[in-house]
DNA sequence: ACCTGAACACCGTTCAAGT
DNA sequence: ACCTGAACACCGTTCAAGT
């Protein structure tokens, strides 16, 4: 088998591709794991998720689970990872919409909500991720990992701001402050899609209409940017939906099923 | 010692002040072992706190512990309500800064900012409150009384931007968004701290300037929603330190040192 | 009515033995 | 070189016995 996996990818360097054949084997071993892991958590919650629990529904044993991730918490920072991974795919796609780059920007945004709307679980791993008891015991790499896939995002943003800037969207005067600006927007990001799930319970947010919270944050945000167009001058509720049809129907519909 | 402690505390009405004085006891009696897991916490982290520890550090037996709290979970719900207390103790203090009420308003974020920093770990676990594995575990009645204090400082912030409305501050035509505004304000707070504190390693917060990152947050969404005087048009940095020297010198002095 | 701590069940983690 | 699962240590939780 190992044979006739080099054969047909026609490798020049045999031994690479051997390991790399090994690599992606492992790899993909990984990924099957972090599925059933997943799963059980969707089923029985995250307090339900055991070790043995994930033993037990995949075809491993307790070693190569081990093997694999250095202990429990190490496994929520992988499947942190593989939400960010996810995100970005999603960010990456919202910057196609056709519109202003504060349209693009709400695009992000959009991505974000989109990824705790489709994949909860994989969301809240991102969130968790954040948390001292993650933070804590993951390993170094795994943690060295995200905070790459975490510079991933950031170069996103800071491409779309600077681009602003110099288009004239944002004041110029603002380019010393491009780091701050990156920061807001994020800090507004998470704590928004945090609170609005985390805290449905509390008032001030089940009085809410949740719909159309997190774009009247963005709105309030990027008005005090000063971001042109204003809020005032351009139907951003239009553009959300528009973003939503353009760039992400398939996910969409299939979220209103 | 049941007889003197009803005879010096005069009472009217006997079996009242027996069972206050009862209840009274178990409550400090929670405050001590909250004291004593918040110690647990700061010194092994919050991994390496365990419900054993805590046993063996406390004067009190297992199934004393476990009368008070239904779980650990419970213990860090309980622990974070803790912490909402000191923080809407804070938050009421800020408001007597001398001052335009978007000062007051920076006085209550200022509020949350100091509570992250005095007491880091009273603060994580308000953060970690808002996490599934807390949320499913901790006991109803303990998750209640959470959400009653958060609709505490919910009050704390409508009554101001009622206030910032009716005096001309915010624009009326605001009014019919005052739930999302509040709700816009306690989403930027938790998410910058949050990222502040649990995100320092990302890129995105270790290039900034963090003493100023959260008061650049805020500008810009009290900008965005038009809170009178823009930051354009006062010096809010100084508005910053002056709540620090004059509602919190205190704790402040207490910090630097 | 409340406290105690031994006892239990379960969970996370390891590592000697196997292939 | 990697996989296995029995074994271990520890942790969370309970509850019969005690005051």
């Amino acid at each position: 088998m190992t044979f006739k996996q080099s054969t047909t990818e026609k490798s020049t360097c045999f031994i690479h591709k051997l390991l790399s054949n090994r690599e992606q084997k492992i790899a993909n071993r990984e990924l099957e794991l972090l599925n059933v892991a997943e799963k059980i958590m969707i089923h029985e919650g995250f307090s339900g998720f055991t070790m043995d629990k994930l033993v037990a529904d995949c075809n491993y044993s307790k070693g190569t689970v081990y093997n694999h991730f250095a202990n429990k918490e190490d496994l929520f920072c992988a499947l942190s990872i593989e939400g960010m991974r996810f995100l970005i795919s999603l960010m990456q796609r919202s910057l196609n919409i056709q519109g202003t780059l504060r349209e693009k920007c709400l695009g992000l945004f959009y991505s974000q909500r989109l990824h705790s709307q489709i994949h909860p679980t994989s969301f809240l791993c991102v969130l968790m991720a954040k948390t001292p008891a993650v933070l804590e015991r993951a390993s170094k790499a795994r943690l060295e990992h995200q905070i790459i896939l975490e510079q991933e995002t950031t170069a996103l943003v800071d491409k779309l701001l600077s681009t602003a800037i110099t288009s004239g969207d944002i004041n110029e005067n603002r380019k010393q402050h491009e780091e701050s600006l990156c920061f807001a927007l994020w800090s507004m990001s998470f704590g928004s899609n945090a609170l609005l799930i985390n805290a449905a319970e509390a008032k001030a947010v089940s009085r809410l209409d949740t719909n159309n919270a997190l774009l009247f944050n963005i709105n309030a945000l990027l008005d005090g940017i000063g971001w042109k167009p204003l809020s005032s001058e351009c139907d951003y509720q239009q553009s959300w939906l528009r973003i939503g049809n353009e760039v992400f129907s398939k996910e969409v519909s299939a979220l209103q099923e």
